[in-house]
DNA sequence: TCTGGCACTCTTGTGGCGAGAGTGCCAGAC
DNA sequence: GTCTGGCACTCTCGCCACAAGAGTGCCAGA
């Protein structure tokens, strides 16, 4: 059954001034706080009401009332106004992007580094994905017979690298051969559409075309073989001792086991890019165990059509969320310009 | 003055036992671990010598002692003998960095892990620097007039890449003729050797080469301009809540704002590849206030002739030096045979 | 020169106690 | 019926005192 105005609004009051103080909130501060010109006996009841449905949780029985990952959700989900960033703020971020140094990574490091900055949380980006950006140009060079590098340059300046073995025979005429084959082929064409086309032209190459063009979507289904790890940078991880909820070293090294586990980290940011929005996952919500005190948004980045990655914060279920979203989304959108720019 | 041998023994037999339990020694341990035969009352005069002269340090008026900063160089310098790996252990390693990607950032985050995980420390990886690597090739890619795409393969397959804006008019053959030249004239030299010859290079080229030639070597000034940050592998933070020095929550923010200072432990590194081997840098050693608590182990990793990059852990004052080192050594032996059959 | 003995210091753990915060419930007011 | 003031109850937290334990420094004697 869904919530009366008042229980509503009693339970709003909790929740902002947990987010604000993050101790537990007694009948007395809700009944000044409120607006409802209750007293704190009224209140009180409410809150007994509350506390059954599962929006309040008591840690013993005379400390206040704490919101539940329940409330938190109820509270992003239908209470929540965002709180808009001052133009300065907005300067401030965008000057400091702009300082970043001119790799693909530094700029990413610098993101990073400002989300953590400004969240005073742990944040997080993820290098755009492979296999959603465009295939620009590859390049294959002979470093030595059999040994070839390939490098694939793709849209926004990411360039992927790999080593590959090859029969000793191959000449640098071959790979500039294959290399033009390859880049007429796939011009434009994401990496996944790519892979795609690859396995079609492969098994068509088998019966039909020379050997030259064999050889060419050979290298190229090898170089595209195996998903490389994505990179991820953290930043801000200092910054979780001064919450009081790091105060116990058990609960902070479970954050910081959380956070050297990359592949539930690109969990958490791969929703938002599936959805190409703001993403809040809070505790149980994220299937993992370990992650029950934490709470994370997510948000995605790059152009209009396709997102290319993601960024985020992550920090106790208590984070100022109305506040913290239009951070992540001005920075995305910044970043996205950025990338642009480059092509 | 040098210690006496008795002197010199009880400290050996402090430090160790400090090592093993994090706690401060008492005379009674003493006396009983040393081998010395004499009574505790004895040793507490001899404790009483080696705290005058600032080998040991006492937290309060009953608690044992525990050994400072100097006593750890001293046993590091004159007393400890490093523990081999077993086989096993080698095995263990060797095995687990062959099961790492196929790039090098991949294989670079596999030895952190693989550090942290037998040293149950923080463990630190850095990227080759460039500067010390020999160039093999370089690309340009046209990809639009007026951008450049650079791209730098270097010894070990690392590959550096650019951005650069250039003069509209360029045109593909020309980018190709300029990658020639350079290829020919900068090839198996190192990064900075080439630095150093760009500059002498280009000022001859104001007065005597031909305007293709000029182009090629701003091309390359441009290429390699700003060192960009370098990569920094860091794992195992998750390690030190479970050691005693850090159940302070206090203590445990200056590590990880340390980890975040990567100017800092860069610094930390570059001094064993400077030095070309282990070393070991503790508390005020590092001439860093925020350091004073920590302790840290470096190796550098590379062909014999010079060091690429670096590995270490980092952690408490109080670490098994014995143990550490040959680990690490051993993994950058490692690593170093694995980046050397790239090429 | 070494050692046993002894007084002294400091930490740590425990239990008791009072103050403070918050609750639940009830009887009465509106 | 709804709200409120009052009251008893519960639980935490800080404080204090106290005892036990660990370790020291020093001294007198072997």
């Amino acid at each position: 059954m869904p919530l009366l105005e008042r229980e509503r609004q009693v339970l709003t009051t909790i929740v902002e001034s947990y987010i604000a103080d993050a101790a537990p909130v007694g009948s007395r501060t809700v009944a000044k706080k409120s607006g409802l010109n209750l007293s704190p006996a009224s209140i009180r009841n409410i809150m007994a009401d509350l506390t059954e449905q599962g929006y309040l949780e008591q840690p013993h029985a005379s400390a206040g009332r704490i919101p539940s990952a329940r409330a938190f959700r109820l509270y992003i989900n239908e209470v929540m106004r965002l709180r808009p960033l001052a133009e300065s703020q907005k300067n401030r971020i965008a000057t400091l992007l702009g300082a970043a140094g001119p790799e693909l990574g530094d700029i990413l490091r610098q993101v990073s580094r400002i989300l953590s900055g400004h969240s005073l949380q742990v944040s997080l980006v993820i290098a755009p994905r492979h296999a959603d950006a465009r295939w620009k140009r590859i390049e294959f060079t002979l470093i030595k017979p059999g040994l070839v590098m390939a490098i694939l340059i793709l849209q926004g300046g990411m360039v992927l690298d790999r080593l590959l073995e090859t029969s000793p025979d191959i000449t640098a005429d071959d790979l500039v051969a294959s290399a033009n084959y390859l880049n007429h082929l796939f011009g434009e064409m994401t990496v996944s559409e790519v892979r795609a086309k690859l396995l079609a032209e492969l098994r068509k190459a088998e019966s039909q075309f020379g050997e030259l063009y064999r050889r060419a979507l050979t290298l190229a289904a090898e170089a595209f073989a195996p998903e490389s790890t994505r990179e991820l940078f953290v930043d801000g991880t200092a910054n979780i001792v001064n919450q009081p909820e790091f105060s116990d070293v058990g609960r902070m090294g479970e954050l910081l086991r959380v956070l050297e586990n990359r592949t539930k980290l690109l969990e958490l940011l791969d929703k938002s890019m599936d959805e190409f929005k703001t993403v809040f996952i809070l505790g149980e919500e994220s299937q993992l165990e370990s992650f029950r005190d934490f709470g994370s948004i997510s948000t995605p980045y790059g152009p209009g059509d396709h997102p290319l990655g993601a960024l985020g914060v992550i920090g106790p279920v208590r984070m100022d969320y109305a506040r913290l979203a239009p951070v992540l989304n001005y920075t995305a959108r910044v970043l996205t310009k950025m990338l642009d720019r480059r092509f």
